[in-house]
DNA sequence: CCTGACCGGATTTTT
DNA sequence: TCCGGTCAGG
């Protein structure tokens, strides 16, 4: 009875991926095929089935908002007799955090169930004191730079040692610092984000009764997002399987975006080869789109070579045609997406808000800030995702770092973050002596510190300040046994004075970070009533991602094209389609690369239910400099027989009118073009400045780089932009360039 | 030790 | 443009 219900509504495929329950399963899904869906049944259906406990199920999710979702879903679908138990749903990282929370200690060490999570920011000010400390010249080996290569380096399983030695200068940076950089973390019972999955893995290697328990364990273990999967997560998997082998994993190879956190899309392409007996379904019934739509995104992933065919198809309505806007300038295009999305959902206000919900999706974060203006000057509410989360804050995390040192007091990065703010005379010549005794004998700041304030070698000013910081530590030690998290938070921006602070600063941004505060204070009145400790709180802090706190009913949200991965809005706008921001200039000459950037426009695409809008901005300010752009390569795989333009295109120089199509009010910007009506292509733009004959927008020829374009005219200098090579910078009297025709 | 002025370099995407 | 780092002066 319960299992028709569980079946029903279901088509053949799905069923099938929902009932197939032996062994292992590949379920390629593609976008908007009813992936979570099948996920949530077949859980319901291994409980119901009395296949499993809900504790035999492990279910990973790329998000922890995901995880919640699906969790709920499943006990909506059951009988309330069955709803027993707690279900497993979690992110990778969360699992193991779970993990390491209970058996890190086997490690002995320095290692302990205590340990500290270094987020990428905690991460980054490591390094950056590793180089310090290895005299390592942060202008010639930019910080940022290291810790990408040591974050790849360990997802693809290596270690300093298995690095050495080093032939190039670079390297030889890398892995010096990779090796202080290991430990350094070690020594603060600190792991990051990556030694979170590696050490878990490590771990269910090393001690066999350990992989054992969880092993016998997990009966059915279902892997969303499977596409996305690094080499660390792989392997755990592959463990966690040994013993049942009923692993789902679900995914769409066209969807994997995530190559530069080490994602292999082998994972999946080659799911059959690390799991011989492995079933593949494959969901091509598209529910969520119109057919225009979704013949948008099968003509333009088909421009992948390296690829598995995979036509979808959809029942749905035709479906209205896509709508390209071309803008003279980046304001002007968040001018005319927020006009176009009032004016669209207006012709909708008969029906329910969710069929009204609309999303900007934008390739790089920094493009959020226009939009974000668009829609204040038009009043209309959004809602932001990511970029700077309510736990990427300053002052959060200033919080956050107190409460870290309560618990773990050799945590450096949360030391260092918070010994001298808000500030209590603790300068930077205290710090080096701290710092210098830390290296020198292997020691936590903290344990540095309490060293050097023993031995009264201080200046007594500084002695006075620094003991005053130890003392308030401790004094807020004493308070954590049995104290409610949210006194804690509480005591802690009291008399640490940052509350003090900001109140003397008196802005609007201070106000403003005290209210965040307060935020932070009531979360932690919420965990109280959870019940969930100091630790807790924490873990989940520093394991939120961005699209945790988006908010489901409104009705436009702002985000970045990764963030989106996995939801759907009856009305998307994909913006900035041009050459060097979508393609990001970036990748443009790595063929890989590029490809994944096709498949991320693809995710972008495919998140439309009813309508979708591809934009442009000819022009547009990059480093506060303007610049004449070029359309998107991706726009010309999107077949124009389904594409109407408002505005004009660049490419055939037609104009068609239409309500949305700009006038002199948008944007016009300063200078020589300021009154001219900007409905003219990009390619005749009247220059803004001159300098020996060249103008903005001309074309040129280059014996080297061939064809370019001029962008910048500056101090007798050229910029061109040769596609594929990017920007050269070019003395405007010698430039070895010769003018082509206008288009 | 802290503040403010100045300069130079940077923007990809995130658990 | 904006942010972070450096340096001089209080």
């Amino acid at each position: 009875m319960a299992m028709n219900a569980l079946l029903d509504g279901l088509n053949p495929e799905q069923r099938a991926a929902v009932t197939t329950t032996d062994g292992p399963l590949l379920v390629i899904a593609g976008a908007g095929s009813g992936k979570t869906r099948v996920i949530v049944h077949r859980m319901a259906y291994l409980l119901d089935q009395g296949l499993a406990r809900p504790e035999q199920i492990l279910a990973v999710t790329f998000t922890n908002k995901a995880a919640l979702e699906m969790k709920t879903r499943v006990h909506q679908l059951l009988p309330p007799s069955r709803r027993y138990g707690e279900l497993l749903v979690a992110t990778f990282h969360s699992f193991c955090v779970r993990v390491l929370r209970r058996h890190l200690d086997r490690f002995g060490g320095s290692y302990t169930r205590d340990f500290t999570i270094y987020d990428t920011d905690d991460q980054g000010r490591l390094i950056k004191a590793c180089l310090k400390e290895l005299q390592i010249d942060e202008k010639q080996f930019p910080p940022r730079m290291i810790q990408y290569a040591i974050s790849r380096a360990k997802n693809q399983g290596e270690t300093p040692e298995t690095m050495a030695p080093a032939s190039d200068p670079k390297r030889d940076a890398i892995i010096k610092t990779f090796r202080l950089y290991e430990t350094r973390l070690a020594a603060a019972n600190a792991l990051d984000f990556d030694d979170l999955l590696l050490l878990t893995v490590r771990l269910l290697r090393r001690f066999p009764d350990v992989a054992d328990a969880y092993q016998d364990r997990f009966r059915y273990i279902l892997i969303d997002e499977y596409q996305d999967t690094n080499p660390p997560q792989f392997n755990l998997v592959r463990l966690l399987t040994q013993r049942h082998q009923n692993l789902c994993v679900v995914g769409d190879p066209d969807q994997s975006i995530y190559r530069f956190r080490a994602a292999d899309i082998r994972n999946i392409l080659e799911f059959e080869r690390h799991y011989p007996r492995a079933k593949t379904i494959v969901l091509a019934q598209n529910y969520r789109s119109t057919k225009v739509i979704l013949q948008a995104a099968n003509a333009v992933i088909r421009h992948n070579r390296a690829r598995r065919e995979k036509q979808l198809t959809t029942q749905n309505a035709i479906g209205e045609p896509i709508r390209g806007l071309i803008a003279p300038t980046a304001e002007a295009e968040a001018d005319l997406v927020v006009e176009a999305l009032l004016q669209w959902q207006r012709q909708r206000s008969h029906l329910p808000e969710a069929e009204t919900r609309a999303a900007i999706l934008y390739r790089t974060n920094a493009q959020s800030r226009l939009f974000e203006e668009a829609c204040r000057r038009r009043g209309v509410p959004y809602v932001l995702v990511g970029g700077f989360s309510f736990y990427q804050r300053a002052e959060i995390k200033d919080a956050l770092a107190y409460l870290r040192l309560l618990l773990n007091p050799h945590d450096d990065a949360a030391f260092e973050r918070i010994i001298n703010v808000p500030a209590r005379g603790i300068g930077k010549a205290t710090l080096e002596i701290i710092t210098a005794r830390a290296a020198r004998d292997g020691l936590s700041r903290w344990t540095a510190m309490e060293q050097v304030l023993a031995e009264g070698a201080l200046n007594p000013r500084a002695a006075t300040a620094l003991a005053g910081f130890a003392g308030l530590i401790r004094d807020l030690q004493a308070r954590l046994e049995g104290a409610p998290l949210a006194a804690l938070v509480s005591a802690v921006v009291n008399r640490s004075g940052y509350l003090e602070m900001l109140a003397q600063e008196g802005t609007l941004e201070a106000e403003s970070r005290r209210q965040n505060l307060e935020e932070l204070v009531t979360a932690a009145t919420e965990a109280d009533e959870r019940g969930a400790s100091l630790r807790e709180f924490l873990d989940q802090a520093a394991l939120v991602s961005d699209t945790d706190d988006l908010v489901d009913n409104a009705r436009v949200t702002l985000m970045t094209i990764h963030s989106a991965k996995g939801l759907e809005f009856p009305l998307v706008f994909v913006v900035g389609l041009e050459e060097g921001l979508f393609p990001h200039a970036r990748v443009v000459d790595d063929a890989e690369e590029l490809e994944e950037e096709r498949r991320l426009f693809y995710v972008a695409i495919t998140r439309a239910r009813h309508q979708l809008y591809l934009t442009q901005a000819q022009r547009r300010r990059v480093y506060g400099e303007e610049r004449i752009t070029d359309p998107s390569r991706f726009l010309e795989e999107v077949p124009e027989q389904i594409v109407q333009f408002d505005g004009a295109l660049p490419s055939s120089g037609g104009i068609t009118r239409s309500p949305l199509s700009y006038g002199a009010s948008y944007g016009a910007p300063a200078g020589p073009s300021a009154a001219k009506p900007s409905v003219e292509p990009a390619r005749s733009q009247p220059a803004t400045g001159t300098a020996e004959g060249f103008r903005l927008g001309d074309r040129v020829e280059h014996a080297t780089y061939g064809a370019g374009q001029v962008v910048r005219v500056a101090d007798g200098k050229l910029d061109i932009a040769f596609p594929g090579k990017g920007i050269k910078r070019f003395v405007a009297a010698a430039a070895p360039l010769t003018r082509l025709p206008r288009r």
